[in-house]
DNA sequence: GTCTATAGCTTGATAGAC
DNA sequence: GTCTATCAAGCTATAGAC
């Protein structure tokens, strides 16, 4: 605390989240890390005992501003509850636009260590998503729409179905497509 | 032809598939691909220019095979056109439970690739799946539903949505939640 | 077309000073 | 806690024989 900005663990967590997430996990070397982070190898080392540990640290650390993010963009939105989720992915497809959007962390994540089963950033990830399917659950079922864990379930697929095609595609329509299609789900008194 | 098994190159290519789609694209040596195709390496850079040369061609030999078996899983099903999508995600759901699935090959391919805009293998992933969402869109025009542009669209993103929320809990359930998401925005008549 | 051999570089991780 | 310096191993790709 005090005027610190960051500390030193902050900073290697920010610059390795950068480039795991902007250039790939396998892709992105400690020297890279060190450089961008302004600290030498060495240090890096002292502070995470291994690049996987480094790894659960950066998806540890998106944790929580991801899930903020989305839990903003539909309570900001104004109307009934397809109405908000449907604004929760226009705000996706806003953001997808981007050239640097390269998809979901999480997701890319256990894509590219799924050949790794036991790791532990497989867990965070895992845990990350069903965060959000519950927190889903719980707005649906406030309305008293039934099956709020199905359709929850359904959302969060939706979610990263919107990711996985817009990452392959680059066309953010898609979001809006599967937007669309929650707010259906959602709307339908089954 | 004549009573040769397979051509060296399809050797390449066989053995580069398994060790891409089951260890990753960046954790799959030149060294062991050769070493599983029972070839050296030096044959390899004979038959392909570079490694990312054999990611495209990887991914090209996937594109039939995947598509057809995904068109077979929705025709061998018998019933209407919602309930044979659902048979389709019902057949994903059984390959999932496999340890050895890892995903959609094709996604995590983009996923691993992200960092590298105008690789060769990224163009091949889309088309794959623009083949399967033009072919959905044939089918489900072709039983007078409405909007069936839109409704192949959000098949394909249940699809990817499902493939990812399986790979991340490793859990096939997630399948059938979105086949069920799919039957319904496939009997709503708009 | 396939081989042996190796170049040239990058990687994750460590030794030891301060 | 951070540094300089370095290791041993692994990587993509190539040279040249046959």
């Amino acid at each position: 605390m005090a005027r610190e900005a960051r500390t030193t663990r902050e900073q290697i967590i920010e610059a390795a989240g950068a480039l795991f997430y902007g250039e790939g996990i396998r892709s992105s070397s400690m020297d890279a890390i060190a450089a961008k982070a302004g600290v030498t190898k060495r240090t890096i080392y002292y502070h995470f005992p291994s690049k996987d540990d480094l790894i659960a640290a950066y998806l540890a650390a998106r944790d929580e501003p991801t899930f903020a993010r989305q839990a903003a963009w539909l309570e900001e939105t104004e109307g009934e509850l397809p109405r908000q989720v449907l604004g929760l992915f226009e705000n996706l497809a806003r953001v997808m636009a981007a050239p640097r959007w390269k998809g979901c962390g999480f997701i890319r994540a256990a894509a590219e260590l799924g050949g790794t089963p036991g790791h532990p950033a497989l867990k965070i990830g895992s845990a990350h998503k069903k965060r959000l399917e519950a927190w889903l659950e719980g707005r649906i079922a406030a309305k008293g729409l039934g099956e709020p864990a199905l359709r929850a379930r359904q959302v969060m697929i939706l979610l990263d179905g919107a990711a996985a095609q817009v990452l392959i595609h680059r066309d953010p329509a898609y979001a809006l497509a599967a937007g669309q299609a929650a707010a259906t789900l959602l709307t339908k008194t089954a």
